[in-house]
DNA sequence: GCCTTTTAAATTGTGTGCAATTTAATTGCT
DNA sequence: AGCAATTAAATTGCACACAATTTAAAAGGC
């Protein structure tokens, strides 16, 4: 029974001053925003996993789609905007969603840095098989349309608050 | 200007009966919670890295430090459980910290099919350093304690039913 | 005690994420 | 026009995540 009886606390610094507890929670804390953030997000992607097989589709490969399916024609910087991914990640996706007929990539005439990404007849297609994901997720979650759409707005002001800091940080 | 005046609706099948723009509606809301999710905790990590290079640390491997702070000795799939990772991720992962030298991997004499896990002195000691992080990390998303533990609590709420409607699927 | 079943890690292979660099095309400045 | 600076993708290399398989050890049934 390998229970491991705390480790006797070697390395008291000086118990000159004991730290406050409040340093010490802080690390504990973190984790109650940080790791809920983390262990929901990858709890979410596992909830979709199954829903998509039968699409073939991958979650970040449903997030592109989710977005070319609300206009297609744009390029990979605009949706990488979109997503909040770079070319690093979206160039080997999408060669991926191209190989599986779900889209076309081509190079935009009127500038031929960007390439254009245009959905196939059965991209679009697969747009109604699709349909039915988002309400057996919002059924995985168990909570109201209200619970959902206050989280995703509070999430999102994270987002925002968190890219504008890191905005701040590179200047 | 390759603005793209939206690709004339080619494909309308029938207009027999437009659907009535809820089903549309639920691939858009749907991002509003999944995208949310998903985009937060891409910032959330971008925030940080910055903070974690100084410890030498990426965030899943601070994630496993945050464990091991609050009690080593513990095996892999305890750890697992705590971060709802599996071994294909953890052992690579515990394989570097080791290298770094903050921890030994060590087989069970009590059941060998365990590897546990012991902190080595500089990893105890990374955990003053650690100390600064998640104050940053606070500032960063600009929101007040309440919120971020109201936040947290949801994701958690979140989490666990997600993880709930799984289990019950695989049954 | 033997043998099947279960459990714990490790391994293999695929698909992200992202930093850093490279390549190619456009823009801006003079 | 000519050239430096900027921009868009692609590429390279590293580190997760996770499904599926493998290996080894322990547990359980008879």
């Amino acid at each position: 029974m390998p229970r491991h009886p705390v480790p006797p606390p070697t390395r008291r610094r000086s118990a000159v001053r004991r730290q406050p507890a409040a340093a010490d929670n802080w690390l504990a804390l973190d984790q109650q925003l940080c790791f809920a953030l983390y262990a929901a997000s990858l709890a979410m992607t596992k909830t979709y996993k199954p829903l998509l097989a039968p699409l073939g589709l991958t979650y970040p490969q449903y997030l592109v789609m989710l977005v070319l399916w609300e206009g297609d024609g744009i390029s990979v910087s605009t949706l990488g905007e979109r997503l909040t991914l770079d070319s690093g990640t979206l160039t080997p996706l999408l060669k991926r969603l191209a190989l599986l007929g779900l889209l076309q990539r081509q190079r935009d005439a009127a500038d031929e840095r960007r390439v254009l990404l245009q959905l196939s007849p059965a991209g679009r297609q697969l747009k109604r098989q699709a349909q039915a994901v988002p309400q057996a997720v919002a059924c995985a979650t168990a909570f109201d349309l209200q619970q959902i759409q206050c989280l995703a707005a509070q999430l999102t002001t994270l987002r925002q608050q968190l890219n504008a800091t890191l905005s701040k940080a590179a200047a």
